[in-house]
DNA sequence: TTCCCGCATGCTGCATGCAGCATACTTGAC
DNA sequence: GTCAAGTATGCTGCATGCAGCATGCGGGAA
């Protein structure tokens, strides 16, 4: 019996997790891309980049695989990979897809979530309303966008979960900022607690209703990106 | 104008499209996982792989990086890839987003499809019919999928369809060998005639009713396939 | 001056080398 | 006979070497 029990101790222990380089540097990659330290169009010296990050160039080689199937970069043969650029009609579509990602996973959660799954969501919600309150806007925007990704978890399918990171990804930059103007700022608050309202009384259409509308009015906010830079 | 004119005939000769190795390892890995002649579950012995491909390990494991990404194969670190084995709740997921991005899909389609696209789904849905009628499994499948994808991509959304061609890739294989039974055959064979005349009339709700029928059917019949191997 | 050809440089793409871990086998003790 | 420790083998993961293509620059001709 005394084995056993240590066993089960044992078995309690998180297991190692061991990260292989490409994935680590894969990772990384991602966040400059996302924070807008690579930016789009810039050609990626395997070299350069491999010296600053400590790796040789095969990890950063296939790292750079996966955020191609990813769509964050693009690579062109005999010529290297460079961060994608994404013309209006790309985000016009990735937004498009996203909110009917959102719209269904939101309708599903509804039906689906667990009590504490819809507390967990209520609890970033009122968390997000108080960094609004104190125009924290980086951490506004993490909870925003861990909202979202939580009520598509909350719908109980995994792999609309995957395709809502993999998109979000995308254009994560895009959206962080084109979100910067005070009313552009309100309404989105105000869509927001639309929402939460909506998925306390799991009410599925409310909640499909206010997302489409929230997701309209997010391409609104980013499309004068695109008007700007003409 | 002699030189304007010869320049603009070259203009007209098609790109030398260059193939990346492990682009190509990727796509011929995709037809060997898909095809069933790796199985779920396999291990990938990147010698062993690589001598039959005839190519060296480098991309092949840039390869297999690729094929992670789109959800076919799976990486234990230090151990090595192995073809992902899908639960039943795997399938059943992928179906549903695969359901949710069809139907949605579908409803752009009946809005935006250009004439030309629907002559070419309908000339794809007669094509159909001839090998259900000559029963030629593998042709009715190929061009099954070929409508399916169609639809989606007359929805004018790039995204959309990219998403629904790497979900379908992972269950393909799934939905191959769940579909050789005669009735099942016959009721999906209704379905798609419904959805042609749907979509000829631009009917989007119509055709997502029908959509969404088609793929629950779908799941009945891949469903089998989990029951049986217990 | 302008255009074009040729050359040099730098980078990518792939092959190979090497260390370290996982696994299977063997040997020895009980 | 069984179990455990030690050992050997094979594979992965990463680094490096090398050939070939892209690109920028210089020189020469028109």
């Amino acid at each position: 019996m005394d084995t056993d029990r240590s066993a089960d101790d044992l078995a309690v222990l998180p297991p190692i997790t061991r990260r292989t380089l490409h994935a680590e540097v894969a990772s990384r990659m991602r966040d400059l891309i996302i924070e807008g330290r690579l930016t789009p169009g810039a050609r990626i010296n395997e070299g350069l980049i491999g010296a600053q990050l400590g790796v040789s160039r095969t990890p950063l080689r296939e790292a750079i695989k996966t955020l191609v199937s990813e769509g964050l970069v693009e690579i062109v043969p005999a010529k290297g990979a460079m961060v994608r650029v994404f013309s209006e009609e790309d985000v016009a579509q990735t937004l498009e897809a996203l909110k009917i990602i959102e719209q269904n996973a939101g309708r599903l959660a509804c039906q689906r979530a667990s009590a504490a799954d819809l507390a967990r969501i209520q609890a970033l919600h009122e968390q997000m309303l108080v960094m609004y309150e104190n125009r924290q806007r980086l951490d506004y925007f993490k909870l925003n966008q861990a909202i979202h990704s939580a009520i598509v978890a909350a719908s109980g399918n995994a792999i609309l979960a995957e395709l809502h990171t993999t998109l979000q990804a995308r254009i994560k930059r895009a959206r962080f900022v084109g979100n910067g103007e005070p009313e552009k700022w309100a309404g989105a608050v105000a869509e927001h607690i639309e929402m939460a309202q909506a998925l306390a009384r799991r009410d599925d259409e409310a909640l499909a209703e206010v997302l489409g509308r929230h997701m309209d009015a997010s391409f609104a906010r980013v499309r004068y990106l695109f008007s700007a830079e003409r």
